[in-house]
DNA sequence: AAAACGGGGTG
DNA sequence: CACCCAGTTTT
């Protein structure tokens, strides 16, 4: 599809990033390590941290002879150390299987630590200039809108179609300014909310002439989360609130809570040491959490009768002031508040 | 709070 | 192969 390359090639002279550091070279190394940092982290991040690299360890040699524990010193702070330790495992690859010479045979730039199939082909087009395809969550994205391929991109089938109009769209010549621009174009314009009217695809693009932007591409199929619930009581007694602290691993770790009893329990009290009347039902709540859902059912009690000599580990009666000033889940604290 | 990210690891 | 993960930023 030369018309889509070549809009983007007139698009990337104009609008795209120029002068970037990793711009100015065709050292494989140099371009190696700017694709690595520049995974999952963005340009005005890099570029400090990537001089810096570059100045202490000018070459693969260099690196590979170096402790991991300066190289990710000077990783500190860019995140993903992961990528700092596989970069740094991959030089010692390089210069044991192939005389620390990064390689050009794809199949030995994907064999490194760290290097996926789009990092090796952007790898391979900056610094040899082989015409390959990369196909990052950027491109992706360009792609999906651009032809209208539905499905989610992390299923084997749309990414094969993906990966297939990737190759079939590399123009004849340019790979370089042509990867750039799909990068950028993705980072810059056609982004989550695009700006369709700065796109130089808008007449080709599936997705705009079809009103489907915001649709595509199809975002990853959320499993239901499984909902879970419990009761959580309320204990009241002369104007104060029973609290216990939760153990300090799991969910809402170390913070004071109140106790809690499954739903259905007829005699929670009891557990507790305690006797008394249930007072006011208060609304139920859910919450949410990374995992999964949970519906709180707050149940109150007036007690009237505490066992004697009851010691509860963790657990403390506090007036409802302090209570709220203690370090409480939100919903905890919304269930408290309705009560003061 | 939830989605996204690229590579690696698991079943 | 499909799926999940760790660790982090963005929305």
């Amino acid at each position: 599809m030369k018309d889509f390359s070549q809009r983007l090639i007139e698009w990337q002279k104009h609008h795209g990033r120029h002068g970037l550091p990793w711009q100015q070279t065709r050292d494989p190394y140099s371009v190696w390590l700017s694709e690595i940092m520049l995974q999952q982290t963005q340009v005005s991040s890099v570029i400090p941290y990537y001089q810096r690299f570059l100045a202490r360890f000018p070459d693969i040699s260099t690196l590979a002879a170096a402790s991991q524990d300066e190289v990710l010193a000077h990783w500190s702070g860019l995140g993903y150390y992961a990528r700092g330790r596989n970069l740094h495992r991959a030089a010692q690859v390089v210069v044991a299987q192939h005389g620390g010479i990064f390689p050009s045979d794809p199949e030995w730039v994907v064999a490194l630590p760290g290097i996926g199939r789009s990092t090796a082909a952007a790898i391979l087009a900056f610094s040899f200039g082989q015409r390959r395809a990369i196909l990052d969550g950027n491109v992706k994205r360009v792609l999906a809108r651009c032809f209208g391929i539905a499905g989610y991109p992390g299923t084997k089938a749309v990414e094969n179609r993906l990966w297939h109009q990737a190759d079939a769209l590399l123009p004849e010549s340019g790979i370089e300014i042509y990867t750039q621009a799909l990068m950028d174009l993705g980072a810059t314009v056609c982004t989550r909310k695009p700006s369709c009217d700065d796109c130089p695809l808008g007449s080709v693009c599936v997705a705009y002439n079809e009103k489907r932007v915001a649709e595509l591409p199809e975002p990853k199929p959320r499993k239901p989360m499984p909902q879970k619930e419990t009761a959580m009581l309320v204990l009241l007694r002369q104007g104060e609130v029973y609290l216990e602290k939760r153990p300090p691993t799991g969910i809402w770790g170390g913070m004071w809570s109140l106790p809690e009893a499954p739903v259905m329990e007829t005699d929670s009290l009891a557990r507790f040491g305690m006797a008394g009347a249930e007072v006011s039902p208060l609304p139920e709540r859910q919450h949410s959490f990374t995992h999964f859902r949970l519906r709180i059912v707050p149940r109150v009690f007036e007690v009237t009768a505490l066992q004697p000599g009851l010691r509860e580990p963790g657990g403390l009666w506090l007036t409802l002031a302090d209570a709220m000033g203690a370090a409480l889940p939100k919903p905890v604290r919304e269930i408290l508040k309705v009560l003061v």
